[in-house]
DNA sequence: CGAATGGTTCGACGGTTGTCGAACTATTGC
DNA sequence: GCAATAGTTCGACAACCGTCGAACCATTCG
């Protein structure tokens, strides 16, 4: 079985968060992952005109980021917004983002 | 005389703010402009090792996003964030930006 | 005026980013 | 086992980014 093992939240950094939401894409993703629920990874893209390879590497980008982290679930793989560790980590910053909606 | 035109604040995006962010050097000098004084470009690159190109282009980076205003001073020019601005269109960003340091 | 100071602009450059299609992996269900 | 489904990985590509030096512009000061 594959995995993807989450960022170290200890060692994330703030400016790397910021790349990873500075993408109308992700931004947008994680608009979707709002309420910090696992979401399956196909619903997020949808609306969005991605082909599937541009898809796993936003979603990549994210969960190395430290925004995301990745639930396999057989052959369709969730993926939620690491609300409270982000939250502990930055305060603040996630609830600032999000209120552009 | 030349003119520096801030960016129109009813029109910035947060993903360009987040963009103008998402650099190590660029954060640095947010950084230093916390308090939302004006600074004097020179102080704000000092322990940062640029070439006055290289300043000179993340200083208009951070104009265009709309997150700093430039006001010329004879020969100098002070750079100033646009703190109420900002907080007010993105409630909580800057501060929690901020935080981190 | 002429020299020094503080910045900008330009062109070039290497590295990174976002996108794609094609091939591949893993899991489900018939 | 086999086909379908959900997603990843790889290589290629164009566009963009951050950096630099050189030339330039504007202002102060002797």
């Amino acid at each position: 079985m594959t995995e993807f093992p989450s960022a170290d939240m200890a060692q994330v950094e703030l400016v790397d968060v910021l790349r990873a939401l500075a993408d109308p894409v992700r931004l947008q993703i994680v608009g979707m992952l709002a309420d910090g629920k696992p979401y399956p990874k196909g619903d997020c893209t949808m609306g969005l005109d991605l082909t599937k390879s541009t898809a796993s590497y936003h979603f990549r980008t994210l969960r190395e980021s430290g925004l995301t982290r990745t639930i396999v679930h057989g052959r369709t793989h969730d993926i939620q917004l690491r609300r409270d560790e982000l939250d502990e980590k930055f305060p603040g910053l996630i609830e600032a983002v999000l209120r552009e909606k």
